[in-house]
DNA sequence: AATACTTATCGTATATTTGCGATATAAGAT
DNA sequence: ATCTTATATCGCAAATATACGATAAGTATT
């Protein structure tokens, strides 16, 4: 029990949800609300504005990265992450696809 | 450990990670395709499309049903589940004000 | 009433996520 | 060289999610 099923699913399916999940925590979305909102990139700063411990903020930032929504690069002692714009519009438009495809197809309310 | 820090984020933060967590799995952005494709309510058909157990199934139906995502009605023998677009068209349009809101501050790749 | 059918729920096993402290790593400052 | 500062990673505990079979609960059909 609990074998993963996931790859019986198409891969749009999953690449999907595998971004849905990356944003599906307020703690990501705040870290992307940040990232976007200085003009800099920021690394530090985000733990002292977020309510989380270092270690847990930069475990976000990974899952992030992995997810292909943030760069990240090394500035001498520190990190930079900024936001991938291209993903994120890519991701962003397949999802407003999907959805209006669905919403085109049956928009009368049936139950 | 492992407490649920998430009641710290803001109200928006959390509907919206609550949005994308509903849809970031594979069988439940399925489930969503199948009830749109159809032009009648479906219900156990979705058992026999997706390479899931039954019981699986509906344990996604609810969860989608819990996210308000999707609404349901009692048929006769049958359970009749069908997209709830205005909930849908909500948080997608959410979704893109804040990531619109994040793009226009910041265009420029910084790293 | 008995049966067949459809869906929901319960119990359970396993996998994944979340979170933290402690520790490693790596660069600058002294 | 040593110390400070910033970030990443490791190890662990707790919580949640995923999946299934078994069973319950409800409605038609006979």
């Amino acid at each position: 029990m609990a074998v993963n099923k996931k790859e019986s699913f198409t891969q749009k399916e999953q690449d999907l949800a595998e971004f849905a999940k990356a944003i599906a925590h307020p703690a990501r979305l705040a870290i992307l609300k940040v990232l976007a909102q200085r003009n800099e990139c920021i690394c530090g700063e985000i733990v002292d504005v977020l309510p989380l411990a270092q270690s847990t903020v930069s475990q976000h930032l990974k899952e992030l990265k992995n997810a292909g929504l943030i760069d990240g690069s090394v500035d001498g002692p520190r990190s930079c992450y900024c936001i991938n714009w291209k993903a994120f519009e890519k991701f962003m438009n397949e999802f407003n696809m999907l959805f209006n495809n669905l919403k085109i197809k049956n928009e009368k309310a049936c139950c």
